[in-house]
DNA sequence: TCGCACATGTAACGCGTTACATGATTAC
DNA sequence: GTAATCATGTAACGCGTTACATGTGCGA
């Protein structure tokens, strides 16, 4: 197996597992499945679209409909790298939440300037668990009968589990601010 | 104010914030205390300090004891900066979760790998719990009468929703497996 | 006709990690 | 004496974002 690929390269391979597509549209999908996890740059997708196509794992083929557009598709043995990866224990992905850090620091400022980030945070967080309720309704109908379905619910459902833990995380700190 | 300043940079500042340290203390207390939502590497951490010092943000003094080590005071100038920096919202941190990118993606193995994925979130998720709460016991003790208190057991606490959060999730995407 | 969505790419830059490099002190 | 911890730094590299650059087709 290669060694030598990028992250970016499996979620694209992992993208066209699920249907041929362009870029563009990869970069579509993505915004709309996977944002709360994983996005992509252009500037990382493109190059890696063609050096995907340069090793055999995906093939590309202009589009003969209205917009000039390059489907790509995922070959056999694009495939079984994609397979290979998914097997790999995802590794423990370092995170560096600014929040938090101002949050750790907060003595250093009045408790409203920190009460106000947390009223900030919560309600995009509100705002996000709409978007994935939406969502998981949505896929319950047009998904019913796809193998995927299982899995995006699991992570949707994360989404969801991670969303209310914040809200309640929210209330708890702004009471602990109030006698701070 | 300095815009050209790295998150680093204020990790820096706000570390300095809580007490005089050399480099290898404040890498030695980060891990101890922000590792879960923040962490720096010595490629950063020594630039960065001499790049403050030089900015006047922090000052240097050899010190005297056994070992020959660089002890950093934040100056009035750097406070000043790391407070207009706690007062700007934080910036939503783009995440890149590799777990979740590989259960999107699960269809394309079978169930059982991606439960033994699950399987190994939920223990070292278990153990990070576990671990807050020691802290959580110890800060309450040592520092009772510490101003930073507060905002230290906020951030801990965060890290405990999320992590509850995160073994009721895995419980049910298990289940969910089960009927994949 | 004007703006948005579709569509693909490159270049420059910055951040961050890893590996390299070195050496003192302390505890066993 | 030897391993772990304390202690500071540099260099190379890779990844990822942002900005740049360009152009088409469709709907209001």
């Amino acid at each position: 197996m290669m060694n030598n690929l990028t992250k970016t390269a499996f979620a694209i391979l992992g993208m066209l597992s699920i249907a041929p597509m362009s870029g563009y549209e990869i970069q579509h999908t993505m915004k709309k499945s996977t944002s709360n996890f994983w996005s992509e740059s252009d500037g990382q997708l493109y190059p890696n679209l063609t050096k995907l196509n340069k090793l055999g794992l995906i093939t590309a083929k202009e589009s003969i409909t209205a917009r000039a557009k390059k489907v790509y598709r995922l070959t056999a043995k694009g495939k079984k790298e994609l397979q290979s990866w998914l097997q790999v224990e995802p590794e423990k992905h370092v995170v560096r939440n600014e929040m938090m850090l101002k949050l750790f620091f907060g003595a250093n400022v009045s408790s409203k300037i920190n009460a106000e980030h947390l009223h900030q945070l919560q309600y995009q967080t509100k705002v996000m668990l709409q978007q994935l309720n939406e969502t998981k309704t949505q896929l319950k109908h047009e998904q019913k009968s796809s193998l995927h379905l299982p899995y995006w619910l699991i992570t949707i459902q994360y989404g969801i589990h991670i969303g209310q833990a914040k809200l309640k995380w929210c209330e708890e700190a702004l009471e602990i601010l109030k006698h701070a």
